[in-house]
DNA sequence: ATGTATGCAAACCATTTGCAATGAC
DNA sequence: GTCATTGCAAATGGTTTGCATACAT
């Protein structure tokens, strides 16, 4: 797969997000977003730094708090938290939904290629891992806050209008 | 299903597992148990001491922090870290594996009970959830662990072999 | 020009740790 | 009697926050 299609596929719908919801275009959000979709595994708040810091480009650690929280919100970039005090992110295209398996002694994480965990091959895969239980997470928005959203929205919408009319009787 | 029969039950195992490893049997270890196996859902350090200490039950949250580490141990509860800071808990026994809704806004957690998320029923329950993305969380012990598990308990087994020798000889 | 975003340092808070006192064995 | 366990208070460390400065609009 081509990854700096990809990347310029994703620039463009971060763009699109920070535009409709009116945040700046800063240069730190890009480098971020791009140093985040030229990695492919798991990382964590300071790995993401010390790269970035090492690689030339110096944010702080706040910003890349501030950043990663859009980032999540429209959607680039997912987190996880396997047990030890520190998140995990990781890009969300180019990497879709897979399992994981998380070692409860040691901690490692394992990635585990996609969908259906009851075939054969998949079988013969997890006999080297004893399993102890697993979890389904399934991440999105509930119907309460779609709802609570929506009517956000509708209201400022409203407020926009009614502001236009305003400007208009000037 | 008997409750009071699952207590005992996990109690029984929980002596079991206690006895294996040397450790002692307090009451505190005991009452934190029994707590744990009366609520169904999940909960968190916080409500787990508040709900002792109302329910006349004092124990300090190092004594919690302590415990619940070996009631993971020995797999009786299970810990889920839903992205909020704080880590989530629940008994193991009599809640099996179900899977977790996670509103990335409000940060309800949903349970949703087992197995094959795609069955035409589940998928009519999804539609109130406006799904971002899943992730399949399997925890367990890796082949690396149990096998330098292995290796710790022969090791040890051989030393004490050693010392019953000593001890003979005197 | 305006006010959002950044960077720094301080604050926060769940969890861990150190240590004296307790109590299981 | 011994030493693991408890309880308290202090430390830790990832994450958040407050505020002055920088810069996108």
């Amino acid at each position: 797969m081509d990854n700096s299609k990809l990347k310029e596929q994703v620039r463009n719908e971060f763009t699109e997000y920070l535009n409709l919801h009116k945040h700046r275009k800063t240069p730190e959000r890009y480098a971020i977003l791009e140093h985040i979709y030229s990695t492919k595994g798991h990382f964590d708040m300071e790995s993401l730094y010390v790269t970035m810091t090492e690689s030339g480009f110096r944010v702080s650690r706040a910003t890349l708090y501030n950043t990663i929280e859009l980032l999540l919100d429209c959607s680039l970039v997912v987190k996880h938290q396997f047990g030890a005090n520190v998140s995990q992110y990781e890009r969300a295209y180019g990497n879709e939904n897979h399992d994981h398996l998380i070692c409860l002694n040691c901690g490692e994480v394992k990635e585990y290629k996609n969908g259906n965990l009851f075939t054969a091959t998949q079988q013969r895969k997890l006999q080297r891992f004893r399993v102890s239980y697993y979890s389904m997470y399934i991440y999105g928005i509930c119907n309460k806050c779609v709802r609570a959203k929506a009517a956000e929205e509708k209201k400022k919408k409203k407020t926009e209008n009614t502001n236009i009319r305003i400007n208009k009787k000037k």
